[in-house]
DNA sequence: AATAATCTTGAACGCACATTCAAGAATGGA
DNA sequence: TCCATTCTTGAATGTGCGTTCAAGATTATT
């Protein structure tokens, strides 16, 4: 008859940076504890083991991600507008991450996918239901008269998940603010003009 | 009084691929005896350790990408139709990749290169002298009144590379070859018109 | 207060890894 | 043919990792 005493959010967080730093393989379970201030012993009670603590971080930022997509938008704004300071979001993202982290999905997808089936797909769904969300606000837009009702809004969906994929790489090499503002203005043209 | 027995550029390509396929992390010196066919003693002989492998690797990678671009661009054909072919061929990289393998450059990149400076700064080299390539390549386009003149060179090569980073991300989830050849011919219309 | 149930702790374990090195094999020159 | 030199071999080494587990600590219930 005893809680268990941290919070589960905030040890999901702590491991979520852990493993962008470094990657999954490189970060040890040392990192890990000193990271989540969990002992292995906890880990490993709440979360089988360290690919469980991957996936339990990988569900978090799932749900944070979408959080945070409804956020930009379900306000009352135009489509395009709302698409608009969503890609200014991500390209304040990039500049902000001082050690060039990627997101945590490419990243995983990167390193841990191809060896692991269960995370490829996982990953894959994930990165799935983004899209859609993206082309159903797309879909919206061309119902608001925002966008060209005679373009193909999942064709431009895509076009915009491969454009904010190497955005983000490129921000890797090259944290030039304007540089990716610039691209991510691009981006947004030849999308919606 | 005795040469050595191997041959150095067979050597890298296959570890080239073992680096491509399982990450650096991941390939173990054992794999890498094995894919080489160098026993541990003769790897650490000719190129120091582990790391001073995968650094002759990438050179490595580095000749044949030059070798690659030049092929595709220096024969006398207009730039753009070249530029085509050239997008078309990282098309079929792409999808030809059974286990989804990306450019070593970005594995290295994302994996590598954030906790290792030297790595760091011989991928950002290597991945400008690839920008100024193509931007060069605009640059003639311009020249030869293939493109219009008031375009930014540099910055539509470095819209191309970020459509590149993405494309080949993107192929990781989804190597349908029809949507990737869609996208990237959405990227050259968007370049180029 | 006593008990039962559960959580926390961190030392210990086995394993796989990168790396080393001394013995053996192969070669070129005398 | 024999020696000197260099390359090859692969078992041995130490280290660091993920994981386990039994003892101790804490809480809820009676």
């Amino acid at each position: 008859m005893r809680n268990a005493e941290f919070d589960r959010e905030q040890v999901l967080r702590a491991a979520m940076t852990a493993f962008m730093h470094k990657g999954y393989t490189k970060t040890s379970m040392q990192d890990l504890t000193q990271a989540t201030g969990l002992h292995p012993g906890s880990i490993y009670c709440a979360f089988e083991n360290k690919r469980g603590l991957l996936l339990a971080a990988i569900e978090q930022y799932r749900l944070d991600r979408e959080a945070q997509f409804a956020a930009v938008f379900s306000n009352g704004h135009p489509v395009l507008s709302n698409l608009k300071s969503y890609l200014d979001g991500i390209v304040k993202e990039c500049i902000s991450c001082d050690a060039a982290q990627a997101c945590l999905l490419t990243k995983a997808l990167n390193e841990v996918a191809e060896q692991d089936e269960e995370v490829q797909q996982i990953l894959s769904s994930h990165l799935d239901s983004w899209r859609q969300g993206l082309a159903a606000q797309l879909r919206r837009a061309q119902h608001n008269e925002e966008l060209a009702k005679d373009k193909d809004a999942e064709h431009l969906a895509r076009y915009l998940v491969m454009g904010i994929y190497g955005l983000r790489t490129y921000a890797h090499t090259h944290p030039a603010p304007d540089t990716l503002q610039q691209l991510a203005e691009q981006l947004y043209r030849d999308v919606c003009a």
